[in-house]
DNA sequence: ATCTATTGATAACA
DNA sequence: TTGTTATCAATAGAT
């Protein structure tokens, strides 16, 4: 729904991704306000950008805690006293993850090859190389741009000159220096 | 959105009430999982129909009970007891860890390459470079070892040949294979 | 449920 | 950021 249609995929540009979070949020937070009043529902939502700010959504006539003591009651999921245990389990998800990443990483780096299959090694190599070929590729362009950007301040500054030159010939110029 | 527009107030006739809730329901949810893929970002939703049936959603990667945590710290609303905040808070800082790791993964892949400073390109391509270099090195000796595997294991089956030979020379291992 | 005429949301752009 | 607008998406009402 907008000038074109987008994957449903991380928005890898920053900006485009920060301006979507806005708007959809936005989005949300009316449709369950909507869905609240329309449905006579009890509706909470809570929603944290990736940098964390807290933007958030409840039903009139009641309260997030009281929602909540709801869910707990009517999913059977008990939210404070198996904290606990979510929250190590959590944590235990995110260490794994983290190994992983770490052994990744260092099998980049070049670190721990001893481990790998020959087919592993290759396929590490590929995604060194695949790395490279596209680090190059963008080196290049950036080059390109660069010199594309040196060749237009080139021609202002020639056109600059010939600016003066002209100054110089009708002698207003000169009039200024000497002034 | 739809045959005609509605006023956003309570829905008095049942059915519609009912099939509304249905349709927007679906709705949100599916709003909340595009936002939090789109942008990364963690959604907690949680819906009661008038009827007191429970549908919700959670962005993947975390749980109600933790988006609720931070929804306490974030909002000073107590929800409950403070207790498990330093648990909370190793999640963060394992989190924020992983983020890192995620980007240094994406970079030397080649992805979100726009966001870097000249220098921070230089040092990945070094990087890069770096793990092609030690992979082949790696390979070369791998290589090696195992043709000096080869070549050991050549020579034990000729010091097993010149056994045999031994020992037919003396008639035991003849005796032995007719017996 | 399924089907569309409409309204609503929003991606790209300014 | 805030607004505009061309498009895509959600959905109200009908079947």
């Amino acid at each position: 729904m907008g000038r074109g249609k987008i994957e449903i995929k991380r928005i890898e540009n920053q900006s485009n991704r920060q301006v979507t979070f806005s708007k959809r949020k936005n989005g949300i937070l009316k449709k369950a306000k909507e869905i609240s009043v329309l449905c006579d529902a009890e509706v909470g939502v809570v929603v944290f950008s990736s940098a964390g700010k807290l933007y958030d959504f409840c039903s009139p006539k009641t309260s997030l805690s009281r929602i909540l003591e709801k869910y707990q009651t009517n999913s059977g999921k008990i939210l404070w006293d198996e904290k606990h245990k979510s929250l190590s389990a959590e944590i235990d998800r995110i260490k794994k993850e983290n190994d992983n990443m770490q052994i990744e990483l260092r099998h980049l780096k070049g670190e721990d090859l001893n481990s790998l299959q020959p087919k592993e090694l290759i396929m590490i190599e590929e995604a060194l190389d695949n790395g490279l070929t596209i680090l190059s590729h963008f080196a290049l362009i950036h080059c390109f741009i660069g010199q594309l950007q040196g060749k237009m301040l080139e021609d202002e500054n020639k056109l600059l000159a010939f600016k003066v030159v002209s100054d110089l010939a009708d002698g207003s110029l000169v009039e200024l220096l000497f002034e």
